[in-house]
DNA sequence: TAGTGGTCTAGACCACCTA
DNA sequence: AGGTGGTCTAGACCACTAA
């Protein structure tokens, strides 16, 4: 690790103090002197996210206070405090005030925030609950290579599952992750919350997610998963789930009957 | 206008100086103190939100430098910053580096970027072509006095069009608009980009929407205006859209075509 | 009461743009 | 060259929480 040398003289006589090295990286002459600029925040930003990826800072945990940081960063209070809001922002993070900072959960309210976006038409919204049908591995399809980036034939673990509100079917799903990531998944219990066993037992956190939605018509197979009528309207959700790093770390394909539920999407 | 009396005391030998009155609000004694509490930049969010409702700073136009805002309302220029920061982040307000902060347009740019998710599944996202197909008005159903939070029968102006790519049928959807805030819609020309003309015709700025998606069967009528057959799946969009002051001003159902599309969510 | 995050100020300097 | 937003610092005080 390491700041940039981009940060101004003015603040190399302070920086000068701190224990980080000043990586002194040389630029090409023809090159403008700003384009690797990056701001002092930001790179304290990428420590923080270094500590999180490495389990240094664990999910509920809270950090250290933010003058403990800057002082042990070197670089002042304010700086410090900005590389923190974007972690909140990006829900890596929670602050309370008159509390500390804490290591953001993959708890169900924060799922039901950020990840879940059916809601019931009627009601507030909630987490489903879950049945598995199957837990099979095998090579990568085509559909598994594009939306995880992987090499040709990489093996693949395969949740299938169905999802409901109060025993009525809501949701057929198969979740697909590579086996690398996720060794011996497949031989253990599967939790309804995938996102807290990745975080607890692989040290994997989902930052974000990417969702591409259709209407489809049930084929056979998944309407009776659902006990539905094959050629029934479903919303089919198409999910790449991020960690940390940007990795694409899973991918989900859902069908939805949205009879009584909505997906909600908010455009800000 | 006017700044709270919750401001700490030791600032208010520095607010004393500037324009703005401090409107005491007596609290309730049994009340915590700090209940009513508004940060200061919230305060001087709230009068620049004001002046781009009353069309003080027009779409496209340049604000004032952050230290000519921060002179005249009397605050520091970091208090400015601050208001304005969150502006830009609900994009209301564009900031670039260099030259200034400037009013957000509904440009198709920003359109794309933050109310059309329709992407087609190869290719960069884009604006489709419109057909209206008809322009009605009438007391309003009860969908429109729900999403509208409007009183019984009050008029409403619909707008009936037919969406496509290349000629490709892909949205048939109805706006419907409240004639006490669009008046005269109705007899005008109806423009592809909705956003554009209530900006610019009626002063109403489109801050954000909420979209509601279910997958529905193609009714007979929709499915012939957009050369499909009756039953097929279909993207259902309830969108209630939001003016600055969070009123709903727009209601509009779509159904949309997801063969060679789909409807992108961002889940951070 | 002590400690945390949140707000506010003041001032310096940097990066970027226009002219 | 001059102006704009962007970054960084330093220090004070406020709001909130827990012991």
């Amino acid at each position: 690790m390491g700041l940039d040398a981009a940060a101004p003289k003015s603040y190399i006589r302070h920086m000068s103090v701190h224990k980080l090295e000043i990586t002194a990286q040389p630029r090409e002459p023809d090159m403008p002197e700003t384009l690797g600029f990056r701001p002092l925040y930001r790179q304290v930003k990428a420590i923080f996210v270094r500590r999180l990826m490495d389990g240094v800072w664990a999910p509920g945990a809270v950090l250290p206070s933010e003058g403990q940081l800057a002082a042990e960063i070197g670089v002042s209070q304010g700086t410090v405090r900005k590389a923190l809001d974007e972690l909140a922002a990006e829900n890596l993070v929670v602050r309370r005030q008159g509390r500390g900072t804490f290591v953001a959960e993959h708890d169900e309210r924060r799922i039901l925030f950020q990840f879940f976006k059916l809601a019931p038409d009627q009601g507030a919204p909630r987490f489903p609950d879950s049945v598995v049908l199957s837990v099979t591995t095998g090579p990568a399809d085509d559909a598994e290579r594009t939306a995880l980036d992987l090499q040709e034939a990489a093996p693949i673990t395969r949740i299938r599952r169905q999802r409901s509100f109060d025993g009525a079917p809501l949701i057929v799903e198969t979740v697909s992750l590579p086996q690398a990531l996720f060794p011996g998944l497949e031989n253990g219990p599967i939790p309804n919350n995938l996102y807290s066993l990745y975080a607890g037992h692989y040290g994997i956190t989902i930052a974000n997610a990417r969702e591409r939605l259709k209407a489809v018509a049930l084929s056979a197979k998944d309407a009776a998963a659902l006990g539905a009528a094959a050629g029934e309207p479903a919303l089919q959700i198409d999910r790449i789930a991020l960690s940390l790093d940007g990795t694409p770390v899973e991918h989900r394909l859902s069908l939805c009957l949205t009879q009584e539920v909505h997906y909600l999407s908010d455009l800000r």
